[in-house]
DNA sequence: ACGCTAATGTCAGTAGCTGACAGTTGACAA
DNA sequence: TTGTCAACTGTCAGCTACTGACATTAGCGT
């Protein structure tokens, strides 16, 4: 069978492959809509398959597990984001790459699943994923793999040896968990839910990542930049570069 | 029922109280060592009340779920990260203060799970999760509930507002990035299975979280620093922790 | 048109988990 | 000591996710 996740970007060529294609579209585009309507525990399989009208077997011939349905659409936006990192100009520092890689995969994020569903949907699956329980628990641990691919790009990057240098690992955990909390808060309540509001609560904790390693929080130092982290009011980005990364 | 997941600490006092804790024990110590043994999917709820002789019913009034009865342990320690995190010294640094608990926490690993089981049993325990997706998915979830614990704490700590000023959340994201990492990297091939393997990893990669957001990595600044970055090249602690934090 | 093989469907079965209800056993007062 | 109550446990029936084995269908190249 071999999928394949490349779920969009390259059209297969003959009636099988197209077939196979539109199966699994559905498959998740379906799902997505189930889940985020009904709620994902309240969701069977059985519901699934029926509305797609394919035996379960099909479905877990497509999917490994109810969970890697909902996950599907976050594989595809996870992988914009680390083709965006691949295409980053060699000069810039490893930490501008980064925070460039994050916003323009989320800049990109229509184009990136405009085969499987609208914006609004798939930023839906994304508030669903964080409250649900069995949902984040596979994301996260699918985020943790990317991490690893990830520094081994940082690595390369800077022409540095992964396992004699620990910077390269060191700065991706601590950006990823910087991203990994800013999508909890996103996700938390009191907060819009669209792609806008989660760039811009990303960038807020992003930039206060520096500060917030550097120096004593009570006093002078971090103070000024601490001014700008407060969410909901966005600095300028490009500043926000400026101070924090080189 | 109402077990509470104080497994240990606090001796109960009537024979009913006492039968409880032993067979939550039980249960716990038994499903390490067949999971340690045989693997955790290999083993099946069904083995463990057998050899525990309760019905399986019971086994799901103690644990909600056989990922539940694996990452019990884990609470417990992690339980101890915070509680230690919750007695430094108010005057110590918000960076300090973390580092300090997490080391004194391993270092007290041994009481900490005294009455479930052997230090060793847990450290392979660790080394299961790692390394067995479902449980290191539920693990990595249920971490990130304990990083907003921990980030609370640290906010109350330096007398901040944990929705205004985004440093806090910011910064026990970085350093439980950091961690998550480090544990990661030791349950890979090719690291001792010991406690000191595990904190001394750790430790080396905090050192190297501070270098790794600062300056350029290919010339002066970090390259320092950046020497001692490198794993099973432990620095002095204290040195370290001179250089990175203040 | 025809054989080959990828893809799908059917069936039977396992494991994790839950609700309902009945039986058992500590706790506590009379 | 005894009896009552409440907590705890066991049994059973059932649901859902998931899998292996094998038969069936349907694109593909010749």
């Amino acid at each position: 069978m071999s999928v394949g996740q490349g779920t969009a970007a390259e059209r297969p060529t003959g009636l099988r492959a197209r077939k196979k294609q539109r199966t699994r579209d559905d498959l998740m585009r379906v799902a997505l809509q189930l889940f985020t309507t009904q709620g994902y525990e309240a969701t069977t399989v059985d519901e699934i398959v029926e509305a797609v009208e394919v035996s379960q077997r099909t479905f877990f011939r497509y999917f490994a597990s109810k969970e890697d349905v909902a996950l599907a659409i976050v594989s595809l936006v996870e992988g914009q984001f680390v083709e965006q990192l691949r295409t980053r100009p060699p000069e810039e520092g490893p930490l501008c790459a980064l925070r460039a890689a994050i916003t323009e995969g989320w800049a990109r994020i229509g184009e990136t699943i405009e085969d499987i569903a609208p914006v609004e949907l798939v930023m839906k699956a994304y508030q669903m994923i964080e409250s649900t329980p069995a949902l984040l628990s596979a994301h996260m641990r699918r985020g943790s793999e990317t991490e690893e691919e990830i520094a081994r790009i940082v690595a390369e990057r800077e022409g540095l040896d992964i396992e004699r240098d620990a910077r390269p690992r060191a700065a991706v955990a601590a950006v990823c968990g910087v991203l990994r909390m800013a999508g909890r808060v996103w996700g938390g309540p009191g907060h819009e839910t669209s792609v806008e509001a989660l760039t811009a609560l990303t960038e807020t904790y992003l930039d206060a990542l520096h500060p917030s390693l550097a120096g004593d929080w009570r006093t002078a130092d971090g103070a000024a930049e601490a001014a700008t982290c407060v969410p909901d009011t966005r600095p300028s980005a490009s500043l926000a570069q400026d101070v924090t990364f080189t």
